[in-house]
RNA sequence: CUUGCCGGAUGGGUAGUCGCUCCCGCGAGGGAGAGGAAAGUCCGGUCUCCACAGGGCGGCGUGCCGGUUAACGGCCGGGGGGGUUCGCUCAAAGCGGGCUUCACGGAAAGUGCCACAGAAAAGAUACCGCCGGGGCGGGAAGCCGUUCCGGUAAGGGUGAAAAGGUGCGGCAAGAGCGCACCGCGCCCGGAGCAAUCCGGGUGGCAGGGUAAACCCCACGCGGAGCAAGACCAAAUAGGGGAGGAGGGGCGGCCCGUUCCGCUUGACUCCCGGGUAGGUUGCUAGAGCCGGGCAGCAAUGUUCGGCCCAGAGGAAUGACUACCGCCCGCAAGGGUACAGAAACCGGCUUAUAGUCCGGCAAGCUGC
RNA sequence: GCGGGCGUCGUUCAACGGACAGGAUGCCCGGUUACGAACCGGGAGACUGGAGGUUCAAGUCCUCCCGCCCGUA
């Protein structure tokens, strides 16, 4: 069920570019919880770069997941350059993407 | 001492804040949490399910000998080739040592293929040359030219490869034709479990290469894979069974609403298969650490101690500070290869620094 | 997890184990034309993905790596 989710975000969903990843967010049905997604293709790196870059951007999400008002459903494809860009840059373009969410 | 190369070992640490997965606990809270290769998936097993009388054919794999193991194409030991280096020796040959390397059964079972060159490439062969004899021509003659018949595998030339090698004798010229040494085959004796080695005798010598060409011989192998497999089990559709109206149809008695039989069947109950989903398999094991014993070793065995990830689109993290190590005067920078997916034994490949061993250069000292 | 295929000039395809790895297209030069296209003539362009091995000889056979594609549960 988890693929049809993420089907269902790429088709219906808004899509957001930034420089560290880009996004497709949809309206979920009031009640359920916001879930956000991440997708890691091969050619984002080996394992080592893939689950670097997951975890980074996971940790990002998490510190301002507050700011997420309504149970918006969210798949993140991040980039490359999420592995070595600082820290405060990435949680910042995770809150720009949240706020934008909002209103 | 400094570089470089090749093997082997190791694979940074301590705190803090905020998180994740699992376990223990009523709770507060506590505990555990990536690797030597977790990688590539090249081999072998454990475990599951499926198939299976026996035998033959076929297919795939392995290939000196012995050991080791659950098993292996791995590992250990030994043997035999090749390469390199050192020593013995005036030198060569030879012998011995070190290092290193080898898919190392069979080409006297059969088939195929060996380009070009070359006379000839596999039942050998006579192109040139060499030697003997005959004819013809020239010349006074020695002899020269030419042709025919025969001998020859020493020499030339070709080739990756041409029917043992070197030396002496021998011969018309030659030839293992004879002899010595080396090589090879066979026989005998000895050492060793064996591969094989050593010694003696004997045969003048079998006979090209290729089996990572087909093949022959010996040995091994049933097939799938944890998305294996097992259990529970919605919704919807459909299947089977039981009951079944005061509904419909057909039939029985002459007819029929009363009676009886058959059928259909709303509806009720039960059953199994099975999808989504969930649970399990799922981590105590050919396990790890230390010691003893057996063995040259791989390895085996025994004693004591320890419990060491189990997720499920997949946790094991993010950030910060300080200390290591390397580069730099400093500011600062660098800190490899790489992320478990049922589990285990190997192989292969990747790897910053640091340490150990070996080899090769260069510099320096005695 | 399992099992199958491919890698050759810039591109797309050839090559019984045997000479200098061959076409097509593209590229360059010259001709033709008033100038181009088309056409004609000539030329360059590859150590066959990498490293070993077998063989007298390897793009081809064998082993190990690298990259890509496909099938299947």
């Amino acid at each position: 069920m988890r693929s049809k989710d993420f089907r269902k975000v790429y088709d219906n969903g808004a899509k957001f570019s930034g420089p560290l990843f880009t996004a497709f967010c949809l309206r979920g049905t009031e009640g359920s919880g916001a879930r956000v997604g991440f997708t890691l293709p091969r050619a984002l790196g080996k394992a080592v770069v893939r689950n670097r870059i997951k975890r980074r951007v996971r940790e990002a999400v998490r510190r301002r997941f507050g700011v997420l008002g309504a149970p918006w459903e969210i798949v993140i494809n991040p980039r490359r350059r999420a592995e070595t860009a600082p820290f405060p840059d990435l949680e910042r373009e995770v809150e720009k993407l949240f706020s934008r969410c909002g209103t």
